[in-house]
Order: structure tokens, then C-alpha cells, then sequence
DNA sequence: CTGAGATCTGTCGTAAATCGACATAATCCC
DNA sequence: GGGATTATGTCGATTTACGACAGATCTCAG
């Protein structure tokens, strides 16, 4: 004789459950509190849970403030689930298997080389996902995978998940996420990799708790995620932010986006390994320029210095408009510090004074780790639950 | 005996209200559906509502689809409220009292000298908005007055409502909004215009439904207005979207926001008047520049274009950082066919292929009520409950 | 070591709201 | 006029939430 359970009932475990599931460990009174329920429907609500084993009673200690009974603290019990981030370079993939405070249990990388063909590329990602879920001895059937976040170095759709720009050659027209979704057999979120990184340090690096970021990507090519008002934008088609793909010589090469002049055919790492390839006898790498840089090379420091400035130049506009707080600089070359100096040099030089005023610029804290764990935010964020009242 | 009421009751009453109140009128039946409660339970609040006469049964004629006994459409009773819209610009003061759903119930404009002093301007607002009520027989201490929208010319900060900028000299440090509040006795949002003609726009005009809207308003001076993914973004400090003061030419002339070389600067409305008024005996004006446009003047449309053009070529740059969907053009100068396609070529030519094919340019629908009607939007929106939760 | 104070949790009876079923009302279509 | 369809009113049963009281466990002061 099951009895008939009441709207509100269930409406009130909900929101028991979401704040168990957000902020945990809680004790009862204190679910009361926020929950504005009474105590003893929070008591009742709770029991209930225990009884269903939905919840556990943690006796873990509670910081010891001021006297009175200590709360017994409660949790969701059994594993309380796994998120998995997957990062598409150009030239790595990258899998991380996490828990739901995206700290990674397992961890992998593998160097691909560039314009590897999409499916191969997705094939191989299948394959360290699947690895690192051995490894991390997690089977999806059995255990709960929240969320499948992956990333790629190019602009995505928003609705469709598909490839909209020729600037990922082979990948175009593709929908990478459900890709690789067939293939591990769990839904993936689909993302640009620069939006990632923006995510990403918001949620657990250089931007926490600002609203308004631009996180710059910088490496062989260069790109933006924007985060306006706390919210990703991206765009109405998905391309906002793809900074690298302004025209910034009116006259310049053709870009492999289609276009000519754009930024990053003119000061994109591999631009600048073009560069300066015929001056060194050893093979260059956007790595090994940044080796060089370090070790105090004068020409390369150099032109990083022009390049950070012409991405300032760029950036310097996009403020003028946007009007953010913080740019985080990220990827491989926010180590070269001509690089990051010549970006705050153009910003300071062509940003208005009220927007320089409220404008910061810092490198990256998540460094090459930004695209994996932007991938585990939005792999955590698919399992909250849609507002009521969407139509 | 009042018989305590459950946060519950409270609650769904609410919820019935809200509804009642955005999509009346409504029957019983389709209150039941929409709240997910029971037909009983709606038709005990309905009771409720309608003995303490906070609604109202409406007799009307429903649109007769198929049998079935007709429903008895229910209303919120007593004057619904009214709105109050004020639109302050260089040159103007317009005034508009409307009912909810913003059509206006009386509607002033007064003009104004150049560089009025500001509280001269607030005081003549205020003025102005006490005739309105006058005629339109309202009485704020009696009538529901359910929100104030205020637009002013120039940046503002979204926190505190204080003028941020230079721009607009000896507004510089004034709240507006307390100002005009203190006047009026009613609580004032304050808003920048180009921000108000974009949700004018998209609540009422030319971009009806759509979520990622540029509002160009250009006049004497140019602005935007930028609502991205349904939302008015206006930065970290209120300064978003100021594309009149975004750098053009490296070495220009000092503009009086303070830098040098920006758009406005330039060709702005004043500027253009300015370039040709030595080539004419009368004395000129952007409007007066506007008809001898229409009247087909060579040097007017030729420079006319220029203008376009140089403000489609910053358009262009935000619009590849931005990728939205449409941009409205507002303000006089949408009368100028000249100076809208002027834009749209330099939309074609300078933004990228995938952005320029998701883009479309249009006149404003709105004209120069846009501002009054966006004063209206926020006035209005003020007035919506806050979601639960917010901490 | 003991008592006072504070905080947390469990239990129980009551009041109230919701729900579902049934009855009634009003229209359209055949 | 009868049947079908939709809308609304009413009533009793069930369940839920609430508030008060009691018990539990800790800190702090003396």
C-alpha cells in the first residue's frame, strides 16, 4: 500500500536534497534555516531519507563554535558521483576522471599529432576515457557519472553542438559531442576550449567570484571565452569571442579560417615559430620558444613583446566595448612575461581610462589545466536542475 | 479569529496571483494548469481572492472553440497601475504615463537649451512628470504608480546609480535617480538611453524576440545599447557599449570625454554639423542635416555615408567579438538612408563571413519614442517579484 | 566537578491545506 | 432534445506541515 505522495512533499525533498547535494555537510537545523522550512519537517523529511538510505548521518566532528549540541551532519550517501572533462587540443588530448568537487582521481594526457582526422581524434578520446574509468575503477552502468564535459579548439554551436567554422578544417559540420558520446555510451557536453578555460577560472582559479572575464587563450592560435554578468556568451551562432579571427591587417595572409589578416595569422604562436625558424638550426616549437624566452633570448622576447601587444590591441578594443573586470591570460604562452607585459601595454596605451581603471590583467592560475576542468564545470553544471516554470 | 496561514497557502496564492497578473485574464481551469495545483485547490483561492475583491470576475465573451460551458475569466481588480517613463536627452525631456502594458496614457516632451545645468534638468523633469499625472488623473498617493523608469544620456553605474563619466559633464557624480526620486516621491530606475532604446526595441520594436541585439542610437553624439543573451549588459562599471568613445583615429581631437580621436569625435551628429555648416547661409542642425538629406543634398548624403561607414567599421569590430543577431539603428539618424547603408557596407565588408551571414541590420520601429519606451520596460520590470532563494 | 546556558534533535497532537470524486452548470453539434 | 465537452462548486479523507515540549550533548564559568 503505497501512499500517494503530494506535490508538495515531493517539492520539499527536492530542495532538502539539492542543498544536501550543494553544501554538504549540513546538519538539520540548519536545512531549517535555509530551506525556511520548521525543524520538525525537516526532522521528518530527513528521516525519511535515512530510511531510504538516500542519506547518511556523518559523525564528523563540527568546528567547535560556542556551546549547545553538536549537529549530527548529513550527506548524500552512497558514491556521490563522478564528473569526466575531456580536453581537445591541436595537439593533445586530455582526460580527467573527477569527483564532484572536480578534484581529478585520474588523469591522462596523449600528444596527437596536429590535423590528426576527426574521428581518429574522437576514437582516441573514447579510448582514454575509457582508460582513465578503469583506471579510477568506475563502471558507468554501476556508478554514477554525472557529466561528460569536452572541449575542442574551435567555435561549437551553442544549440546544435555542431562545428560551424572552417576554422577546425576537418571537423566542420561534425558534432563532436555526440561523437563521443556513441562511443562511451553517456551524454557530453559540448564546448569551445577557450570558453573552458574561462569557466574554469571563474570557478577555481585567477577570476573566482568575478563576474566579467575575458580569458584569453594563447598558444599556436589564439582565442577568447567571454563570461559576461557570470554567464558564458557565446554568441548567436557561437563564434563571440573567437579574437583571434579579427582582421587586423587589412591586407594580410589568408587565414586557414577563410579570411585574411586575421590576429592569429599574424601573431598565433605557430606565426611566430614561422618566424623565427630561419634564424635558429634547431627545429622550433611554440614550447621551445618559450624555453628560449626564458633562458633570455632577445629575439624572441622581442616578438613576443609585438605579438602580446597586438593581442593587446585587440583585447584593448573588446574592453573599450565589453567594459570587464579581469583578463586572464592563458594557455602556453602566458608564461612569457614580454608576452603578458605587452598585452597590459596595449591595454593601458588603447583602453579608455574608465575601463583601464577597472580593468585587471593576470596570468592564468590553472595554466595547462584550464581546458580539463572547465570541462568538468560544465560536465557538473548538466546535472542541475532546470528552474521551474521553463515552458 | 484569524486563523494562521501556511507559508504554503501563501505561496500558490501567490504563484495564481502572478499569474493573474501577467496573462489576464485567465480562467480557473487554465490557472489549475499552468500552477500544476488541483482545480479544487485553485477554485478555494480563487474564492479567497474574489471575497476580499482583489480580483475580479470579468463577464467577457470567450472566443468560442468547441463545446463546453464557457469559462468565467478572472481579473486583478482595481486599476491595474499605471507606469512612468522618462526620457532626458542633450536637447529634450519627454515624459510618458502609461498603463502595464506600456501604451502610453499621456505623453509630453519639452525641449531644452544644450548644456542645461542638471538640476535645472532633473527639476524640469520632475516638473513635468507631476503635469502628466495631472492630466492623466492619477494620483500617486492613491493609484497604484508601480515603477519609474529614468534615461538619461550617458553612462551611468549599474550599483549605485551615479553618473560615471565625463562625458556628461555636470552630471559627472549625481545620482539621477535619487535626484528625480526625491522630487517626485516615487523610487526611480535609472538607466543609459542607448540601454533603454535596446530594450525598447526588443520588448516592443524592431527586435521582438530576439536575444543578442546591438541598439546603435545615434544622433549628436553615438552610443549602443547591448542585450546579450537576453539581458542588458552594461559592464563592470556601466560603461559597456560606448562605442562613441571608442578610439578611431590614433592622434584625433580631444573629445569631451576626456580622451582623443573617438568615434563621436569624429562623426558624431555634432561633428557633421560642424564639417558642413561653412558650406551653407542657414544655420544648421542635425535634424535641419537630416532633411536636407531627404532632399537629396550631395555634400549632406556624401558625408552622411562617411559617417555610416566609420560607425559600421566599429560595429564591425564588435560585432566579430559579439556575434549577435541583429543591430538596430535608432535615433535621427535612421532617417538617413544614406548613413544606415553606410553601415551595412561596413558590416559586409569588415566582419567575418559566419558573423555578417547571422547578422541583419535595421531601422529602429520605435523612432524617437524609443527612450520613453524603454524607461517603461525597466519601470515596469521593477515591479516583478524576485525569484526564492537569493541570498 | 557541577550547574547554567546554548544549540540541536525527536515526538506528538492539532490545524489546515490539498486532493480526488462527484455533482452541477453552460455551451456546441447532430 | 440528447450527447459530448468543458468549466466550476462542494465535501470528505488524507496527509502534511507546524508548534510546543522534552531530551540530548556540548561549552563555559566558578
Amino acid at each position: 500500500m503505497t501512499t500517494p505522495e503530494s506535490r508538495l512533499r515531493v517539492a520539499n525533498r527536492a530542495q532538502v536534497l539539492d542543498l544536501l547535494g550543494r553544501s554538504a555537510p549540513v546538519s538539520r537545523a540548519e536545512l531549517a534555516q535555509r530551506t525556511g522550512l520548521s525543524r520538525s519537517t525537516v526532522s521528518s523529511i530527513v528521516q525519511e531519507l535515512l530510511a531510504s538510505e538516500q542519506i547518511v548521518e556523518t559523525t564528523g566532528d563540527t568546528l567547535a563554535r560556542g556551546g549547545g549540541r553538536p549537529p549530527s551532519l548529513l550527506t548524500i550517501s552512497g558514491s556521490p558521483g563522478t564528473l569526466i572533462g575531456v580536453d581537445i587540443g591541436h595537439r593533445h588530448v586530455r582526460v580527467a576522471v573527477a569527483d564532484l568537487a572536480a578534484k581529478p582521481l585520474v588523469e591522462r594526457e596523449i600528444r596527437l599529432d596536429v590535423d590528426n582526422s576527426a574521428v581518429e581524434t574522437i576514437d582516441r578520446a573514447a579510448a582514454l576515457v575509457r582508460e582513465c574509468l578503469t583506471e579510477a575503477g568506475i563502471d558507468p552502468r554501476t556508478d554514477r557519472v554525472l557529466g561528460v564535459g569536452m572541449g575542442i579548439p574551435g567555435p561549437v554551436d551553442p544549440h546544435s553542438g555542431i562545428v560551424v567554422s572552417p576554422i577546425l578544417g576537418n571537423w566542420m559540420d561534425l558534432a563532436p559531442g555526440e561523437e563521443l558520446a556513441r562511443r562511451i555510451g553517456l551524454p557530453v557536453q559540448i564546448e569551445n576550449d577557450a570558453n573552458l578555460g574561462a569557466l574554469a577560472e571563474i570557478e577555481y582559479g585567477a577570476a573566482r567570484d568575478i563576474d566579467d572575464v575575458i580569458y584569453v587563450k594563447a598558444s599556436s592560435g589564439i582565442g577568447a571565452g567571454l563570461v559576461l554578468a557570470g554567464k558564458l556568451y557565446r554568441g548567436i551562432t557561437g563564434i563571440a569571442g573567437e579574437i583571434g579571427h579579427v582582421r587586423f591587417e587589412d591586407n594580410g595572409p589568408i587565414c586557414r579560417c577563410g579570411n585574411r589578416g586575421c590576429l592569429e595569422k599574424a601573431f598565433g604562436g605557430s606565426r611566430l615559430v614561422e618566424l623565427l625558424q630561419p634564424a635558429y638550426d634547431e627545429t622550433l616549437s611554440v614550447e621551445r620558444l618559450l624555453e628560449l624566452a626564458q633562458e633570455g633570448d632577445i629575439r624572441v622576447n622581442r616578438i613576443l613583446d609585438d605579438a602580446g601587444r597586438a593581442v593587446g590591441r585587440v583585447l584593448a578594443d573588446l574592453c573599450n566595448h565589453l567594459n570587464p573586470a579581469l583578463i586572464v591570460v592563458g594557455d602556453t604562452m602566458r608564461h612569457s612575461e614580454s608576452f603578458v607585459l605587452g598585452i597590459k601595454d596595449s591595454i593601458d596605451r588603447f583602453t579608455q581610462p574608465d575601463t583601464a581603471a577597472a580593468l585587471d590583467v593576470v596570468p592564468s592560475e590553472l595554466g595547462d589545466k584550464a581546458g580539463v576542468m572547465g570541462a568538468l564545470v560544465i560536465a557538473g553544471s548538466a546535472t542541475s536542475a532546470q528552474p521551474p516554470g521553463t515552458i
